[in-house]
DNA sequence: TCTACTTAGTGTATATTAGACACTATAAGG
DNA sequence: CCTTATAGTGTCTAATATACACTAAGTAGA
Protein backbone atom coordinates (compact mmCIF):
# COMPACT_ATOMS: atom_id res chain seq x y z
CA UNK A 1 0.00 0.00 0.00
CA UNK A 2 1.13 3.27 -1.27
CA UNK A 3 1.53 5.74 1.80
CA UNK A 4 -1.65 7.98 1.60
CA UNK A 5 -3.42 10.36 3.17
CA UNK A 6 -5.87 7.86 2.76
CA UNK A 7 -4.10 5.24 4.57
CA UNK A 8 -5.80 4.30 8.03
CA UNK A 9 -3.63 1.91 10.48
CA UNK A 10 -5.44 -0.29 12.76
CA UNK A 11 -5.69 -0.17 16.46
CA UNK A 12 -2.44 -0.78 18.19
CA UNK A 13 -2.42 -2.03 21.60
CA UNK A 14 0.06 -3.63 24.35
CA UNK A 15 -0.64 -6.44 26.31
CA UNK A 16 1.71 -7.18 29.67
CA UNK A 17 2.47 -10.68 31.24
CA UNK A 18 3.88 -10.20 34.05
CA UNK A 19 4.81 -13.20 36.17
CA UNK A 20 5.70 -13.69 39.62
CA UNK A 21 6.18 -16.50 42.08
CA UNK A 22 4.30 -16.52 45.05
CA UNK A 23 3.42 -19.59 47.66
CA UNK A 24 5.56 -21.63 45.64
CA UNK A 25 3.33 -21.25 42.71
CA UNK A 26 3.57 -19.12 39.07
CA UNK A 27 1.55 -16.40 39.47
CA UNK A 28 0.33 -14.16 36.78
CA UNK A 29 -1.03 -9.67 37.27
CA UNK A 30 -4.53 -9.70 35.92
CA UNK A 31 -6.91 -6.72 36.61
CA UNK A 32 -10.58 -6.08 36.55
CA UNK A 33 -11.57 -4.25 33.54
CA UNK A 34 -12.73 -1.18 34.31
CA UNK A 35 -14.48 0.14 30.86
CA UNK A 36 -16.61 -1.88 28.40
CA UNK A 37 -16.14 -4.20 26.80
CA UNK A 38 -15.88 -7.13 29.92
CA UNK A 39 -16.34 -4.30 32.29
CA UNK A 40 -15.44 -5.71 35.82
CA UNK A 41 -13.99 -9.09 34.36
CA UNK A 42 -10.61 -10.00 35.07
CA UNK A 43 -8.32 -9.73 32.46
CA UNK A 44 -4.25 -8.78 31.35
CA UNK A 45 -3.22 -5.35 31.89
CA UNK A 46 -3.24 -3.99 28.33
CA UNK A 47 -4.14 -0.32 26.70
CA UNK A 48 -4.06 1.90 23.19
CA UNK A 49 -0.89 2.61 21.90
CA UNK A 50 -1.36 5.78 20.01
CA UNK A 51 0.39 7.76 17.34
CA UNK A 52 3.73 8.98 18.94
CA UNK A 53 4.66 6.51 21.86
CA UNK A 54 6.69 3.81 21.80
CA UNK A 55 4.63 0.18 22.38
CA UNK A 56 7.39 -0.06 25.51
CA UNK A 57 6.48 3.22 26.20
CA UNK A 58 3.06 2.27 26.03
CA UNK A 59 3.39 -0.61 28.27
CA UNK A 60 5.09 1.32 30.90
CA UNK A 61 2.38 3.63 30.81
CA UNK A 62 -0.88 2.00 30.80
CA UNK A 63 0.71 -1.02 33.29
CA UNK A 64 1.73 1.57 35.72
CA UNK A 65 -1.90 3.44 35.14
CA UNK A 66 -3.96 0.17 35.75
CA UNK A 67 -1.88 -1.88 38.14
CA UNK A 68 0.43 0.52 39.65
CA UNK A 69 3.58 -1.04 38.66
CA UNK A 70 6.25 0.16 37.20
CA UNK A 71 7.68 -2.51 34.31
CA UNK A 72 11.22 -0.03 34.41
CA UNK A 73 11.40 -0.30 38.24
CA UNK A 74 9.27 -3.31 39.87
CA UNK A 75 10.41 -6.12 37.09
CA UNK A 76 13.81 -7.42 36.94
CA UNK A 77 12.99 -8.90 33.47
CA UNK A 78 11.05 -7.33 30.66
CA UNK A 79 11.07 -8.79 27.22
CA UNK A 80 8.30 -8.98 24.01
CA UNK A 81 6.31 -11.62 23.24
CA UNK A 82 4.63 -11.80 20.41
CA UNK A 83 1.97 -9.55 18.06
CA UNK A 84 -0.95 -10.78 18.10
CA UNK A 85 -3.82 -9.92 15.24
CA UNK A 86 -7.19 -9.72 17.39
CA UNK A 87 -10.36 -9.53 15.88
CA UNK A 88 -13.17 -8.24 17.54
CA UNK A 89 -10.67 -6.25 20.08
CA UNK A 90 -12.03 -3.23 18.85
CA UNK A 91 -15.54 -1.65 18.08
CA UNK A 92 -13.68 -1.09 14.54
CA UNK A 93 -12.96 -4.47 13.99
CA UNK A 94 -9.63 -5.52 13.63
CA UNK A 95 -6.68 -4.34 15.84
CA UNK A 96 -3.15 -5.20 17.02
CA UNK A 97 -1.56 -6.11 19.84
CA UNK A 98 2.12 -6.22 20.90
CA UNK A 99 2.71 -8.02 24.14
CA UNK A 100 5.05 -8.16 26.53
CA UNK A 101 6.18 -10.73 29.38
CA UNK A 102 7.86 -9.10 32.39
CA UNK A 103 9.11 -10.70 35.74
CA UNK A 104 9.98 -10.19 39.21
CA UNK A 105 9.60 -10.57 42.97
CA UNK A 106 7.48 -9.17 45.15
CA UNK A 107 6.00 -6.46 43.20
CA UNK A 108 3.47 -3.95 45.13
CA UNK A 109 0.26 -3.10 43.06
CA UNK A 110 -0.86 0.37 43.35
CA UNK A 111 -3.39 1.64 45.72
CA UNK A 112 -3.95 4.19 42.84
CA UNK A 113 -4.31 1.38 40.60
CA UNK A 114 -7.57 2.45 38.06
CA UNK A 115 -8.40 -1.53 37.83
CA UNK A 116 -7.80 -3.70 40.64
CA UNK A 117 -4.82 -5.69 40.03
CA UNK A 118 -4.30 -8.92 41.45
CA UNK A 119 -1.88 -12.04 41.16
CA UNK A 120 -3.50 -15.22 40.70
CA UNK A 121 -1.56 -18.81 40.15
CA UNK A 122 -1.22 -19.58 36.36
CA UNK A 123 -3.00 -23.04 36.85
CA UNK A 124 -6.30 -21.46 38.29
CA UNK A 125 -7.16 -18.54 35.56
CA UNK A 126 -10.30 -17.50 35.53
CA UNK A 127 -12.12 -16.72 32.13
CA UNK A 128 -10.53 -14.21 30.45
CA UNK A 129 -11.43 -12.11 27.17
CA UNK A 130 -10.30 -12.15 23.46
CA UNK A 131 -6.95 -14.13 23.42
CA UNK A 132 -5.88 -13.42 26.66
CA UNK A 133 -5.40 -16.83 27.74
CA UNK A 134 -2.93 -17.87 24.79
CA UNK A 135 -1.63 -15.08 25.63
CA UNK A 136 -0.91 -15.93 29.12
CA UNK A 137 0.34 -19.60 27.43
CA UNK A 138 2.29 -18.24 25.17
CA UNK A 139 4.17 -16.64 27.53
CA UNK A 140 4.33 -19.70 29.97
CA UNK A 141 6.14 -21.40 26.99
CA UNK A 142 8.57 -18.73 26.44
CA UNK A 143 9.27 -18.43 30.05
CA UNK A 144 10.29 -22.10 30.34
CA UNK A 145 12.27 -22.12 27.74
CA UNK A 146 14.18 -19.02 28.82
CA UNK A 147 14.83 -21.08 32.28
CA UNK A 148 16.49 -23.78 30.18
CA UNK A 149 19.12 -21.48 28.20
CA UNK A 150 19.72 -18.71 30.29
CA UNK A 151 20.11 -17.35 33.64
CA UNK A 152 16.50 -15.68 33.74
CA UNK A 153 15.92 -16.95 36.75
CA UNK A 154 17.50 -13.90 38.60
CA UNK A 155 14.38 -12.26 37.84
CA UNK A 156 12.46 -14.36 40.70
CA UNK A 157 15.08 -14.08 43.11
CA UNK A 158 16.08 -11.53 46.01
CA UNK A 159 19.91 -10.48 45.19
CA UNK A 160 21.73 -13.60 47.44
CA UNK A 161 19.72 -16.67 47.86
CA UNK A 162 20.33 -19.73 48.67
CA UNK A 163 20.20 -23.06 46.68
CA UNK A 164 17.29 -24.32 47.83
CA UNK A 165 15.76 -21.11 46.74
CA UNK A 166 16.68 -20.99 43.61
CA UNK A 167 15.88 -24.95 42.49
CA UNK A 168 12.61 -24.01 44.33
CA UNK A 169 12.19 -21.40 41.32
CA UNK A 170 13.20 -23.89 38.90
CA UNK A 171 10.91 -26.85 39.64
CA UNK A 172 7.60 -23.81 40.25
CA UNK A 173 8.45 -22.46 36.51
CA UNK A 174 9.00 -25.95 35.06
CA UNK A 175 6.51 -27.47 37.00
CA UNK A 176 8.10 -31.02 37.50
CA UNK A 177 10.77 -31.85 40.74
CA UNK A 178 14.74 -31.72 39.90
CA UNK A 179 17.17 -33.67 42.07
CA UNK A 180 18.90 -32.09 44.14
CA UNK A 181 22.15 -33.30 43.83
CA UNK A 182 22.16 -32.81 40.39
CA UNK A 183 20.96 -29.52 39.85
CA UNK A 184 23.04 -28.32 42.44
CA UNK A 185 26.70 -29.97 40.31
CA UNK A 186 24.96 -28.58 37.06
CA UNK A 187 23.80 -25.17 38.10
CA UNK A 188 27.27 -24.24 39.60
CA UNK A 189 29.15 -25.87 36.92
CA UNK A 190 27.96 -23.03 34.68
CA UNK A 191 29.36 -20.15 36.46
CA UNK A 192 26.23 -17.84 36.43
CA UNK A 193 26.38 -17.59 40.35
CA UNK A 194 29.05 -17.40 42.89
CA UNK A 195 29.00 -18.45 47.08
CA UNK A 196 29.11 -14.97 49.24
CA UNK A 197 30.28 -14.95 52.74
CA UNK A 198 27.09 -14.72 54.23
CA UNK A 199 24.60 -17.31 55.54
CA UNK A 200 20.73 -17.69 55.48
CA UNK A 201 19.45 -18.49 58.66
CA UNK A 202 16.02 -19.41 59.08
CA UNK A 203 14.05 -22.19 61.28
CA UNK A 204 15.30 -24.66 64.00
CA UNK A 205 18.03 -26.09 61.35
CA UNK A 206 21.11 -25.70 59.81
CA UNK A 207 21.67 -22.41 57.52
CA UNK A 208 22.27 -22.14 54.04
CA UNK A 209 24.89 -20.32 51.89
CA UNK A 210 23.92 -17.49 50.12
CA UNK A 211 24.90 -17.33 46.76
CA UNK A 212 24.61 -14.11 43.82
CA UNK A 213 24.69 -14.06 39.98
CA UNK A 214 27.87 -13.36 38.39
CA UNK A 215 25.36 -10.99 36.33
CA UNK A 216 22.55 -9.53 36.29
CA UNK A 217 22.00 -9.17 32.58
CA UNK A 218 20.39 -11.43 30.49
CA UNK A 219 23.21 -14.31 29.64
CA UNK A 220 22.38 -16.98 26.89
CA UNK A 221 24.47 -20.94 28.02
CA UNK A 222 26.08 -22.08 24.70
CA UNK A 223 24.51 -25.43 26.15
CA UNK A 224 20.99 -25.18 27.64
CA UNK A 225 20.15 -26.58 31.24
CA UNK A 226 17.85 -29.08 32.80
CA UNK B 1 -5.48 5.43 27.37
CA UNK B 2 -9.05 5.02 27.21
CA UNK B 3 -10.77 4.35 23.38
CA UNK B 4 -11.69 7.70 22.53
CA UNK B 5 -12.52 9.05 19.07
CA UNK B 6 -9.20 11.17 19.36
CA UNK B 7 -7.36 7.81 19.26
CA UNK B 8 -4.64 7.91 16.15
CA UNK B 9 -2.74 4.90 16.28
CA UNK B 10 0.80 4.75 14.65
CA UNK B 11 1.59 3.56 11.05
CA UNK B 12 1.80 0.15 11.22
CA UNK B 13 4.27 -2.11 8.60
CA UNK B 14 5.14 -5.17 7.87
CA UNK B 15 8.52 -6.52 6.52
CA UNK B 16 9.34 -9.55 4.80
CA UNK B 17 13.05 -11.05 5.43
CA UNK B 18 12.72 -14.58 3.22
CA UNK B 19 15.82 -17.01 3.41
CA UNK B 20 16.59 -19.18 0.42
CA UNK B 21 19.46 -21.14 0.14
CA UNK B 22 21.89 -20.50 -3.63
CA UNK B 23 24.96 -21.57 -4.58
CA UNK B 24 25.49 -23.48 -1.16
CA UNK B 25 25.18 -19.81 0.38
CA UNK B 26 22.49 -18.30 2.63
CA UNK B 27 20.47 -15.63 0.71
CA UNK B 28 18.33 -13.14 1.46
CA UNK B 29 15.08 -11.23 -0.94
CA UNK B 30 15.54 -7.58 -1.26
CA UNK B 31 14.06 -5.22 -3.57
CA UNK B 32 14.91 -1.99 -4.72
CA UNK B 33 12.97 0.17 -3.48
CA UNK B 34 10.35 2.51 -6.11
CA UNK B 35 9.55 5.07 -3.59
CA UNK B 36 10.98 7.57 -1.43
CA UNK B 37 12.12 7.52 1.26
CA UNK B 38 14.94 5.96 -0.42
CA UNK B 39 13.70 5.59 -3.68
CA UNK B 40 16.26 2.52 -5.69
CA UNK B 41 17.87 1.88 -2.64
CA UNK B 42 18.03 -1.79 -1.77
CA UNK B 43 15.59 -2.72 1.45
CA UNK B 44 13.59 -5.90 2.91
CA UNK B 45 10.28 -6.00 1.21
CA UNK B 46 7.82 -4.28 3.22
CA UNK B 47 4.77 -2.15 3.18
CA UNK B 48 2.13 -0.24 5.29
CA UNK B 49 -0.68 -2.54 6.77
CA UNK B 50 -3.66 -0.53 7.18
CA UNK B 51 -7.38 -0.85 8.81
CA UNK B 52 -9.00 -4.03 8.34
CA UNK B 53 -5.81 -6.53 7.06
CA UNK B 54 -4.23 -8.98 9.50
CA UNK B 55 -0.11 -8.65 9.48
CA UNK B 56 -0.39 -11.81 7.61
CA UNK B 57 -2.59 -11.09 4.93
CA UNK B 58 -0.40 -7.60 4.70
CA UNK B 59 2.79 -9.34 4.46
CA UNK B 60 1.23 -11.49 2.14
CA UNK B 61 0.28 -8.89 -0.15
CA UNK B 62 2.88 -6.46 -0.45
CA UNK B 63 5.28 -9.12 -0.94
CA UNK B 64 3.21 -10.32 -3.95
CA UNK B 65 3.02 -6.99 -4.93
CA UNK B 66 6.58 -6.06 -4.83
CA UNK B 67 8.61 -9.19 -5.40
CA UNK B 68 6.10 -11.62 -7.08
CA UNK B 69 6.46 -14.47 -4.12
CA UNK B 70 3.24 -15.85 -2.76
CA UNK B 71 4.43 -16.10 0.57
CA UNK B 72 1.43 -18.82 1.31
CA UNK B 73 2.58 -20.95 -1.78
CA UNK B 74 6.11 -19.91 -2.59
CA UNK B 75 7.10 -20.68 1.14
CA UNK B 76 7.83 -23.75 2.85
CA UNK B 77 8.20 -22.16 6.30
CA UNK B 78 6.93 -18.46 7.50
CA UNK B 79 6.70 -16.83 11.18
CA UNK B 80 6.38 -13.55 12.97
CA UNK B 81 9.67 -12.49 13.83
CA UNK B 82 9.48 -9.22 16.19
CA UNK B 83 7.69 -5.79 16.36
CA UNK B 84 10.20 -3.07 15.62
CA UNK B 85 9.46 0.32 16.77
CA UNK B 86 11.05 2.46 14.31
CA UNK B 87 11.39 5.90 14.92
CA UNK B 88 11.59 8.42 11.92
CA UNK B 89 10.22 5.71 9.35
CA UNK B 90 7.02 6.90 8.86
CA UNK B 91 7.13 10.86 7.34
CA UNK B 92 4.50 11.85 10.40
CA UNK B 93 7.36 10.44 12.69
CA UNK B 94 6.89 7.07 14.43
CA UNK B 95 6.25 3.94 13.25
CA UNK B 96 5.79 0.12 14.04
CA UNK B 97 6.58 -2.96 11.92
CA UNK B 98 5.95 -6.38 12.66
CA UNK B 99 8.56 -8.63 10.94
CA UNK B 100 8.45 -11.86 9.20
CA UNK B 101 10.62 -14.53 8.15
CA UNK B 102 9.91 -17.06 5.72
CA UNK B 103 12.05 -19.89 4.04
CA UNK B 104 12.09 -21.74 0.66
CA UNK B 105 13.70 -23.28 -2.21
CA UNK B 106 13.50 -22.39 -5.92
CA UNK B 107 11.60 -19.42 -5.38
CA UNK B 108 10.38 -17.55 -8.40
CA UNK B 109 10.86 -13.65 -8.46
CA UNK B 110 7.75 -12.07 -10.26
CA UNK B 111 7.59 -10.78 -13.60
CA UNK B 112 5.26 -7.98 -12.42
CA UNK B 113 6.83 -6.82 -9.64
CA UNK B 114 6.48 -3.51 -8.59
CA UNK B 115 10.12 -3.05 -7.18
CA UNK B 116 13.06 -5.09 -8.73
CA UNK B 117 13.46 -8.15 -6.39
CA UNK B 118 16.71 -9.81 -6.27
CA UNK B 119 18.15 -12.49 -3.86
CA UNK B 120 21.46 -11.37 -1.74
CA UNK B 121 24.27 -13.57 0.21
CA UNK B 122 23.47 -12.22 3.76
CA UNK B 123 27.34 -11.90 4.23
CA UNK B 124 27.32 -9.70 1.34
CA UNK B 125 24.61 -6.76 2.32
CA UNK B 126 24.61 -3.61 0.93
CA UNK B 127 23.60 -0.86 2.88
CA UNK B 128 20.06 -0.79 4.01
CA UNK B 129 17.90 1.68 5.38
CA UNK B 130 16.22 2.07 9.02
CA UNK B 131 17.22 -0.98 10.66
CA UNK B 132 16.83 -3.51 8.38
CA UNK B 133 20.24 -4.78 8.66
CA UNK B 134 19.22 -5.45 12.45
CA UNK B 135 16.08 -6.93 11.34
CA UNK B 136 17.89 -9.38 8.85
CA UNK B 137 20.45 -10.27 11.53
CA UNK B 138 17.61 -11.13 14.31
CA UNK B 139 16.28 -13.74 11.82
CA UNK B 140 19.09 -15.66 10.91
CA UNK B 141 19.59 -15.57 14.52
CA UNK B 142 16.15 -16.90 14.79
CA UNK B 143 16.76 -19.30 11.60
CA UNK B 144 20.31 -20.54 13.49
CA UNK B 145 18.29 -21.37 16.52
CA UNK B 146 15.34 -23.19 14.81
CA UNK B 147 17.39 -25.12 12.98
CA UNK B 148 19.31 -26.95 15.78
CA UNK B 149 15.51 -27.98 17.73
CA UNK B 150 13.17 -28.14 15.20
CA UNK B 151 13.07 -30.10 11.62
CA UNK B 152 12.70 -26.07 9.97
CA UNK B 153 15.49 -27.25 7.28
CA UNK B 154 12.68 -28.96 4.81
CA UNK B 155 12.05 -25.54 4.08
CA UNK B 156 15.45 -25.42 2.49
CA UNK B 157 15.05 -28.75 0.26
CA UNK B 158 13.30 -30.35 -2.10
CA UNK B 159 10.71 -32.94 -0.83
CA UNK B 160 12.94 -35.82 -1.50
CA UNK B 161 16.79 -35.13 -0.74
CA UNK B 162 19.88 -36.53 0.08
CA UNK B 163 21.32 -36.72 3.24
CA UNK B 164 24.92 -34.66 1.60
CA UNK B 165 21.75 -32.12 0.80
CA UNK B 166 20.56 -31.73 3.93
CA UNK B 167 23.96 -31.52 5.61
CA UNK B 168 24.80 -28.94 3.47
CA UNK B 169 21.75 -27.05 4.42
CA UNK B 170 23.15 -26.73 7.74
CA UNK B 171 26.17 -26.35 6.93
CA UNK B 172 25.01 -23.05 4.89
CA UNK B 173 22.83 -22.09 7.72
CA UNK B 174 24.89 -22.58 10.63
CA UNK B 175 27.92 -21.59 9.12
CA UNK B 176 30.27 -24.29 10.19
CA UNK B 177 31.40 -27.69 8.71
CA UNK B 178 29.69 -30.35 10.38
CA UNK B 179 31.29 -34.15 10.61
CA UNK B 180 29.46 -36.53 7.82
CA UNK B 181 29.23 -39.81 10.13
CA UNK B 182 28.68 -37.76 13.45
CA UNK B 183 25.95 -36.05 11.43
CA UNK B 184 24.01 -38.71 9.37
CA UNK B 185 24.17 -40.90 13.11
CA UNK B 186 22.64 -38.12 14.85
CA UNK B 187 19.83 -36.79 12.33
CA UNK B 188 18.70 -40.35 11.90
CA UNK B 189 18.51 -40.82 15.52
CA UNK B 190 16.13 -38.21 15.87
CA UNK B 191 13.17 -40.13 13.29
CA UNK B 192 12.36 -36.90 11.42
CA UNK B 193 12.91 -38.95 8.02
CA UNK B 194 12.89 -41.70 6.16
CA UNK B 195 14.23 -43.27 3.53
CA UNK B 196 12.54 -43.61 0.14
CA UNK B 197 13.72 -46.41 -2.54
CA UNK B 198 14.68 -44.02 -4.72
CA UNK B 199 18.58 -42.73 -4.99
CA UNK B 200 19.72 -39.42 -6.66
CA UNK B 201 22.31 -40.34 -9.66
CA UNK B 202 24.27 -37.13 -10.54
CA UNK B 203 28.24 -37.00 -11.80
CA UNK B 204 30.31 -39.77 -12.19
CA UNK B 205 29.94 -41.64 -8.87
CA UNK B 206 27.73 -43.53 -6.32
CA UNK B 207 24.13 -42.79 -6.39
CA UNK B 208 22.96 -41.46 -3.14
CA UNK B 209 20.02 -42.90 -1.45
CA UNK B 210 16.73 -40.33 -1.16
CA UNK B 211 15.21 -39.43 2.02
CA UNK B 212 11.94 -38.06 3.17
CA UNK B 213 10.66 -35.87 6.08
CA UNK B 214 8.39 -37.81 8.20
CA UNK B 215 6.25 -34.24 8.76
CA UNK B 216 6.48 -31.05 6.85
CA UNK B 217 5.12 -29.45 9.74
CA UNK B 218 7.34 -28.06 12.34
CA UNK B 219 8.37 -30.23 14.95
CA UNK B 220 10.04 -29.40 18.01
CA UNK B 221 12.47 -31.60 19.34
CA UNK B 222 12.81 -32.45 23.23
CA UNK B 223 16.62 -32.12 22.77
CA UNK B 224 18.28 -30.14 20.87
CA UNK B 225 20.81 -30.88 17.40
CA UNK B 226 23.76 -29.84 16.95
C1' DT C 1 22.45 -30.76 77.95
C1' DC C 2 20.66 -33.93 75.27
C1' DT C 3 17.30 -35.38 72.03
C1' DA C 4 14.33 -34.68 68.23
C1' DC C 5 13.54 -32.31 64.22
C1' DT C 6 14.41 -29.85 60.01
C1' DT C 7 16.82 -28.34 56.17
C1' DA C 8 21.78 -27.97 54.10
C1' DG C 9 25.20 -30.14 51.88
C1' DT C 10 27.87 -33.74 49.54
C1' DG C 11 29.97 -38.18 45.96
C1' DT C 12 29.96 -42.19 43.17
C1' DA C 13 28.67 -45.40 39.80
C1' DT C 14 26.18 -46.12 35.46
C1' DA C 15 24.00 -44.81 31.16
C1' DT C 16 23.69 -41.75 27.45
C1' DT C 17 25.34 -38.62 24.25
C1' DA C 18 29.00 -36.10 21.75
C1' DG C 19 33.09 -36.01 19.16
C1' DA C 20 37.17 -37.50 16.78
C1' DC C 21 38.62 -40.08 13.13
C1' DA C 22 39.62 -43.18 7.77
C1' DC C 23 38.46 -46.49 4.92
C1' DT C 24 35.42 -49.21 1.52
C1' DA C 25 31.44 -49.05 -1.98
C1' DT C 26 29.47 -47.80 -6.30
C1' DA C 27 28.67 -45.36 -10.03
C1' DA C 28 30.31 -42.78 -14.68
C1' DG C 29 33.64 -41.73 -18.08
C1' DG C 30 37.50 -42.20 -20.78
C1' DC D 1 39.87 -51.56 -16.61
C1' DC D 2 41.53 -47.59 -14.54
C1' DT D 3 40.53 -43.07 -12.70
C1' DT D 4 37.74 -40.10 -10.31
C1' DA D 5 34.12 -38.55 -7.49
C1' DT D 6 30.82 -38.87 -4.01
C1' DA D 7 28.14 -42.28 -0.83
C1' DG D 8 28.20 -44.81 3.06
C1' DT D 9 29.80 -46.94 7.34
C1' DG D 10 31.89 -48.14 12.96
C1' DT D 11 34.71 -47.70 17.00
C1' DC D 12 36.91 -45.62 20.69
C1' DT D 13 37.11 -41.86 23.98
C1' DA D 14 35.41 -37.88 26.45
C1' DA D 15 31.78 -35.40 28.37
C1' DT D 16 27.46 -35.10 30.25
C1' DA D 17 23.22 -36.80 32.46
C1' DT D 18 21.01 -39.53 35.79
C1' DA D 19 20.02 -42.31 39.76
C1' DC D 20 20.57 -42.56 44.39
C1' DA D 21 21.25 -41.87 50.55
C1' DC D 22 23.70 -40.34 54.08
C1' DT D 23 26.08 -36.76 57.20
C1' DA D 24 26.20 -31.74 58.94
C1' DA D 25 24.54 -27.97 61.51
C1' DG D 26 21.44 -25.41 63.44
C1' DT D 27 16.91 -24.62 66.80
C1' DA D 28 13.59 -25.87 70.18
C1' DG D 29 11.86 -28.08 73.76
C1' DA D 30 12.02 -31.65 77.31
Amino acid sequence: MKYTSEYQPPTLTVDAVIFQIIDDKLQVLLVRRSQDPFKDQPAVPGGYNPQGETTRDALKRITLRKTGVDVDKDLKYIEQLYTFDTVARDPRGHAVSVSYMGCGREIKLGKTASERPFFTPVDELPELPYDHADIITYARNRLRAKLTYTNAVYAFLPSKFTLTQLQSAYETILGKELDKRNFRKKFLSLDLIRETNEMFREGAHRPARLYEFTSKKLVSLSRSFD
